[in-house]
DNA sequence: AATACAAATCGATATTTATCAGTCTTTTAC
DNA sequence: GTAAAAGACTGATAAATATCGATTTGTATT
């Protein structure tokens, strides 16, 4: 099922510095060098791009598809981080740590990855300090992505966190009000760190009130500045 | 209150590169720079050293005492997210993103800050491959903290929170089983994201169990390892 | 030492959230 | 095209956690 070559998606390295903030900062042999480090796999929705406690070798890009990115925490369960979508550097936490991927990624979607190998990434970051510069600013960006995270996870109750998780999801990930849902109700759960049944619950509750609509997977928010009220106090 | 000056205890950032592992890759000259843009400032216990939401212009080192960071979340609570000790650099998160601060710092102890200037650290960064490398490391280890940290929060319960919260204290801020807690109860609540009265419920129940001897904000753990099986078991 | 004030404590109660069991619906597999 | 499996949903109940009020302890101030 996985298939290895360079697809018409994503030729060459040297057109990924059009989409890539980060890599334009590369010059030409860079991104050449990159190139020549890298490979694509194909997956199915479903299927584990990496995971958890394996060594990391690559650096991740998804070309197309949607994937989840989560930690396996206590007693099996998953808890989303954010979901990543192409053109987005991944892996990167495990570069100068202890070479272990500290979450998996899985496929939300039929996916396209490509695969680049650490070695040739962090010379570039060693060479080029315009590049080690996006690098830091993009690890920063996560850190205080992580706070707010923190913060819904820890101290808003269900409502507010079911309209933290809608909210992301329409702001960051699909980039409108009205989306096909790649997530599974469980995933929902798992991305705002509650039961399955609690999810369905609210998710429902919003719908009645005419908050939002769902029907399967099809998702419409119909009033994003009572989500906000209702984040907000959580 | 506050003094500016350059104490004995930090004389000169030539002396920090023995003591930060980061600082220990800058030349002679860059670390001269760094040390023409900094200052001291000493806190009592209880002042805030910096605010969340204010211009962020200078990154922060303790040089004495001890510290807790924290984002303020919904209605006033806080959520702790480490103690700072000396030696550490804190304040990376806002260098390369708004330059705001995204969380606060309050001394728990009377403390000696030091402050150095973002722009001289930024171009010590772009300057030194080997500099920015380290940094990064830094950024990365953070990260991968942040997502234990969110695992606890979001799917352990009480006690499991707690025992987390102790193993932190004891492994990574005390480095010892035996020591005088600077947190009060309404910061082990911030800190493991319950209420204050959960937590000395929780606390009270450890000591009466011999899992920890608990006098005042004197702490001695008797069975770490009981507290590693309540920490893995949620 | 007496007073004032903040922090810690604790039991009772209310609220939030998870769990469970069962039904219904949709998708998948042959 | 039908059976089987997986996912979605719902109400009832149980468990976890927060809140409240009252009391005690500790600490700082005069």
């Amino acid at each position: 099922m996985a298939k290895f070559s360079k697809s018409d998606n994503c030729k060459n390295c040297l057109d990924c510095n059009m989409r890539i903030p980060m890599l334009s900062t590369l010059s030409r042999p860079e991104l050449i060098e990159l190139n020549e480090n890298r490979f694509e796999v194909k997956f199915k929705a479903g299927e584990t791009i990496f995971k958890q406690g394996t060594s990391a070798t690559h650096l991740l890009i998804l070309t197309t598809g949607l994937a989840k990115l989560y930690v396996e925490g206590v007693q099996d369960k998953q808890l989303i981080i954010r979901i990543i979508k192409p053109w987005e550097i991944i892996g990167q936490a495990s570069l100068y740590f202890d070479n272990r991927h500290h979450y998996s990624i899985a496929a939300l979607d039929n996916t396209t990855a490509c695969f680049i190998e650490i070695s040739a990434f962090k010379k570039a970051i060693q060479t080029n300090p315009l590049f080690a510069e996006e690098f830091i600013k993009n690890c920063t960006q996560k850190g205080i992505f992580s706070f707010e995270k923190m913060v819904s996870l820890s101290q808003k109750q269900m409502h507010g966190r079911i309209a933290d998780g809608l909210i992301y999801l329409s702001g960051k990930v699909y980039e409108d009000l009205n989306f096909d849902l790649h997530l599974s109700r469980q995933d929902v759960a798992d991305l705002t760190g509650m039961s399955k049944d609690s999810a369905i619950r609210i998710l429902k509750e919003f719908h009645n009130e005419g908050i939002i609509e769902l029907d399967g997977r099809k998702l419409k928010i119909l009033n994003y500045g009572q989500l906000e009220r209702i984040s907000e106090t959580g």
